[in-house]
RNA sequence: GGGCCCGUAGCUCAGCCUGGAAAGAGCGGCGGCCUCCGGAGCCGUAGGUCGUGGGUUCGAAUCCCACCGGGCCCGCCA
């Protein structure tokens, strides 16, 4: 139910009566007026050639009486319409007390079926602040999209394969027994990101430290040992957190040759050798579980989790796309050394493909297969697109970061040569920008990050202590919602293509723009509501409103308008807008006009405007995620 | 060196796809209010070369080109 859609059929009939009578061929654009002043809906005539005297003799000739519409007028070559407060706002309640929370869905937000990837994160260490922004987006676009009544359906991309899963798992089975101890204590992706950061420093030293005993150049060799410094400092810190663990670590893996140890590793697992595989397995599971209770906080459930070796290697599907390749186009196959090269640079440049896939300006040539025969995340990833597009979908959203655009890229070129222009179609990258902490350098590899737990934690204690000085009880309990409201909002608020740093003063700003900001506007309205016990449901719209209150009316009008624009677009950021605004709004109102000791009958028109209100920011806080506290 | 993205008020951001009215919010600043449903409040006000320079257009924050500044990426890593 769309209480704007009444007033905009009229004002279509009206558009489309004056362009009749101008001659103009086309539907002039209607849009909402951007300024104030001049009225609710516009349509703009400036590029059909006609003078703003013709224009207003049609209109005037045109115009009939309307049910929702008031004060039609021409402005310029602006053609305006004001909305008939008193009915839309009719028609807004009545929607709101009738649908509650389900207030914003329209059947023309419906737009088939859609399959979400997002968050896969590597099995190797726990969430971090990046990870945050791809899962609040993707689950938000999944409850977006789910709002709207769309079959939705999300997966997680569980990266077992590759060297950095076998770094993690020779560090496991050194030290089984210690891990498995620790992981019953402390986070276990936690345990196991710690392992795996310090496997990986232990390879990285002794890979430099080969490279030092052969080479001769004296400024190189003093790179390497700068290099080497580096990689010991990194192992130095990793020993404060876990001197025990790491200590062992080092003994037990230090003199041997991890790198090699790791490619053998991987190719076993690719060949799907049972013992590895238990081993492999044993350790992604124990970070999965610890991912799996972060997301969990964060309100994000996955549907699907997708192992790329299940998919892409053991399924053979990762073989069959190089060998499709190399049958297809072998003018463009190289090999090196054993390894498959695909010239992506000259297939692109020779069949001008650069526009029709809208690539980037720079495209490298794209390695296919090791020289040991082992796949690789390029290959691995063409099959799981594929995967993903034949499940019946009609669209395919992969949330990855702008980090991937050209490996995005080199998948889309490649499934173009394939043959698979279909699968191509449905397949978008949502790519969004990074998440900076000020002051903060971070490197997975180096076992360098802000964890997302700790961030989560950090926000809810925080929280807590702005509101000391209230109700410490109640605080205390809301911590957590009003934390991951905060974190949530604050990953979801700025449009996916902006860097965002991630500063407590904005995130959890109660002010304005934040997730506390929304819960404490909802727990005011909510407050009232429960303290008025009852809405009558015969709602009178009084003769005189208060300005705020028309404000408001319209505001809450809009919301379906809104959600369409974000689900068509792809966009919870609106969402998150439109609700920052509709709060500003309340707020103000709350200040100035009473509910409870109201006269009646404006008593219960006020109420009714809270209640719509309130209903709005549940639903909008379905979409974002954001706990809906009853206190804080 | 090349590619992708970003640059709008002191700060955080919307508007850019699809050009059109005086470029919108909030925070912070300044000045005020409050025996009232939750003060983590409210009202008012000042504040802008839309990064810079060209171009296209009747008209550019919006489209094109160049440059400057920031982030990310350019591997037989993922």
């Amino acid at each position: 139910m769309d209480p704007l859609k009444p007033a905009h059929e009229e004002f279509l009939r009206l558009v489309a009566g004056v362009a009749r009578e101008l001659g103009i061929r086309e539907l002039p654009e209607i849009e909402r007026t951007r300024h104030q002043g001049f009225g609710f809906f516009t349509a703009r005539f400036h590029k059909y050639r006609v003078g703003q005297r013709q224009l207003e003799e049609t209109v005037r000739r045109v115009q009939g009486s309307y049910e929702y519409l008031s004060g039609v007028s021409v402005s310029g070559l602006y053609l305006n319409a004001d909305l008939n407060v008193r009915r839309v706002a009719e028609l807004t309640l009545s929607a709101a007390l009738r649908l509650g929370s389900r207030y914003g869905y329209t059947d023309e937000c419906r737009a088939g079926s859609f399959l979400i990837e997002h968050t896969s994160a590597n099995p190797v260490h726990p969430l971090h602040v990046g990870h945050g922004r791809n899962a609040a987006l993707g689950d938000s676009l999944a409850r977006l999209l789910r709002f709207c009544g769309n079959r939705v359906e999300t997966h997680f991309y569980v990266n077992d394969c590759g060297a950095q899963v076998m770094y993690a798992a020779l560090g496991y089975s050194a030290l089984k027994a210690g891990i498995e101890e620790r992981a019953r204590r402390q986070k276990p992706d936690a345990v196991i990101g710690l392992v795996y950061s310090a496997v990986n420093a232990i390879a990285e030293i002794n890979k430099l430290k080969k490279e030092l005993e052969r080479e001769q150049d004296d400024e190189r060799k003093r790179e390497i040992i700068r290099e080497i410094d580096e990689w010991v400092s990194v192992l130095r810190r990793l020993m404060d957190a876990d001197r025990d663990l790491v200590g062992k670590l080092v003994e037990t893996l230090g003199r041997r040759d991890v790198a090699s140890e790791a490619a053998e590793l991987n190719k076993r697992y690719e060949a799907g050798d049972p013992e590895v595989r238990k081993v492999v397995r044993e350790v992604v599971e124990l970070v999965l579980a610890g991912q799996r209770a972060t997301l969990a906080k964060l309100g994000v459930e996955i549907d699907h989790w997708d192992y790329e070796s299940e998919i892409a290697v053991w399924s053979g599907e990762a073989s069959r796309v190089v060998s499709e390749l190399c049958r297809r186009w072998p003018q463009y196959i190289e090999r090196r050394d054993g390894a498959v090269v695909f010239r992506a640079d000259r297939f692109v440049e020779d069949l001008g493909l650069r526009e029709a896939l809208d690539l980037p300006k720079f495209i490298p040539p794209v390695t296919l297969m090791r020289s040991d025969g082992t796949t690789l995340y390029v290959t691995r990833d063409v099959a799981y697109a594929l995967w993903q597009a034949r499940r019946g979908f009609d669209r395919v959203i992969r949330v990855i970061s702008s980090e991937q655009t050209h490996e995005q890229a080199h998948v889309k070129i490649l499934l173009h040569a394939l043959g698979c222009a279909e699968e191509t179609r449905k397949i978008v990258h949502y790519t969004y920008e990074m998440v900076s902490l000020p002051g903060v350098k971070m490197s997975a590899r180096r076992g360098q990050y802000v964890t997302l737990d700790s961030i989560i934690e950090d926000a809810s204690s925080r929280s807590a202590e702005l509101a000391r000085g209230r109700d410490s009880k109640i605080a205390e309990e809301a911590a957590e919602g009003v934390g991951v409201g905060s974190v949530r909002y604050a990953f979801l608020s700025a449009s996916p293509r902006k860097p965002v740093e991630f500063r407590w003063e904005v995130v959890l700003d109660i002010r304005q723009n934040s997730g506390p900001f929304l819960q404490y506007t909802y727990v005011r309205a909510r407050s009232i509501l429960e303290k008025a016990a009852g809405i009558d449901g015969n709602i009178v719209i009084p003769d005189e409103m208060l300005q705020e209150e028309r404000e408001i009316l319209m505001k809450v009008a809009e919301w379906p308008s809104v959600v369409r624009r974000a689900a068509a677009s792809l966009r919870p950021d609106y969402i998150a807008e439109f609700l920052n605004g509709l709060s500003l709004l309340f707020n103000s109102y709350y200040e100035k006009a009473p509910v409870l000791k109201a006269e009646e009958p404006v008593r219960s028109f006020r109420l009714a405007l809270v209640y719509a209100v309130k209903s709005v920011l549940e639903a909008g806080f379905y979409i974002l995620g954001i706990p809906a506290v009853a206190r804080m």
